[in-house]
DNA sequence: GAAACGCTTCGGCCGCGACCGAAACGACAC
DNA sequence: GTGTCGTTTCGGTCGCGGCCGAAGCGTTTC
């Protein structure tokens, strides 16, 4: 919101190819030093530096250095919810009648919004922790009670307290689009997404953000937290 | 969503400022001829020309024919979705932490989102008519039962019919980010703000997409609805 | 019919920026 | 120290696109 007349420059960071690129290999949350970014972008490290250097001053992407090597992120989940938004205006024909492509359904499944797990499949796991007590719904944010730490250790193998030491915010409460409910971002979902791919229940599909669920992560998700990937909302 | 790479040229509509002035003259959804339009971006007839013909291969702008005018609209709330997620990207401050601007709590007062009533006052506004049987939530829109109709055109002047009578959706259930409830659009929505505007309760502020609640708006939102414009939601 | 008007198309000018290769700048290895 | 590697900076080329004025097209008015 706000915007004055100032969002051209900032759209303009999004009108090149190159630098959609980029931030499109970055939107799954990692670091990526910039040889791996230029290379994935299809161009030379040195047009690749000058577009990292404009997105970086931009705040689309932030750096981190790491001995020789500089790592860029994604500079936040707004710059994630802008790129969905150039997505949803690219993406359906001009005429008005929007229907869903195999590939937003492909994605609606299960997907990595950020770094932490969006879409149905993230709904349901924040649901499925609520209803046992795992979580508890704040203020915009989740708590995680005593008991409910002993449950995500034991269970999942999550480490709470890794997650509450780290500098992100904890446990947002992120309101996703299309589900029009919420999901557990944050540190904690974060850890809860990298849980659920050392367990082997999550694995990237071919195509870039998509996860898809493991036959193995269909037994972990109905054992331990009831939900069944194979029913309609999945489809 | 979706988005292979394809988003870069449909951002490079929104890189030109003059592009951008033009979306922002046309957000509050009213039809507005070539000439205005090119009058308000500051540029001549022949460059709005130019820009609006890239609008509308772009799906961004649709136009309606005229006599020997032609008007062009917003393509869409989509296109309103992008200019705002776009916004979030240019106002806040590269930094991390967030807060809201004066100009974002001044628009999310009372704004006119596309061309229906959204923003806090819109939420309570269609709160107060559900909670006054006017408004009905079904699936994913309202409906308006008989009675309802009635108090509408007798407490406000709604004219239930004609919005029933529009080739829009009747009474879509809109989903507010920064309010996390819905509020109703459509056709419907536009026939309520219309009637806000000719009752002299909501006038246009200096600034573009603001609108300001009058004192006679606060009585009338008052004794009509129950809502206290005054409330501490609205600071 | 002619004239006025709204809008678009065309030709030309100018500047921004994307790209590359070469060179410079660190950081690590030996 | 020297060499290697990852990254950035610099110079130069080239094409895209925004801007205007003039001309063209269709509509309304007299």
């Amino acid at each position: 919101m706000i915007t004055d007349g100032s969002i051209a420059p900032v759209a303009a960071l999004l009108a090149d190819p190159t630098r959609v690129g980029i931030l499109w290999a970055l939107v799954d949350g990692r670091p990526k030093p910039a040889g791996e970014l230029a290379r994935q972008a299809g161009v030379r490290a040195s047009t690749a530096s000058e577009h990292l250097a404009r997105l970086l001053a931009g705040g689309l992407v932030v750096v981190e250095r790491h001995g020789r090597h500089r790592y860029y992120r994604i500079g936040g989940e707004r710059v994630v919810a802008a790129l969905e938004a150039m997505g949803a205006l690219a993406g359906p024909a001009p005429s008005s009648g929007y229907r869903q492509s195999s590939a937003a359904r492909a994605v609606r499944h299960a997907r990595a919004c950020y770094d932490h797990l969006a879409g149905a499949l993230g709904v349901d796991v924040t649901r499925a922790l609520v209803e046992r007590g795992a979580l508890v719904l704040g203020n915009e944010q989740y708590e995680v009670p005593p008991e409910g730490a002993a449950l995500l250790a034991d269970r999942l193998g999550v480490d709470v307290g890794r997650a509450r030491a780290s500098r992100r915010q904890f446990a947002k409460a992120c309101l996703d689009w299309t589900e029009r409910s919420y999901h557990v971002a944050g540190a904690l979902g974060a850890e809860l997404l990298e849980r659920f791919r050392a367990l082997g229940w999550l694995e990237p599909a071919e195509g870039s953000r998509a996860l898809r669920v493991t036959p193995s992560g269909r037994r972990g998700f109905r054992d331990v937290l009831g939900i069944d990937v194979l029913s309609s909302r999945y489809g």
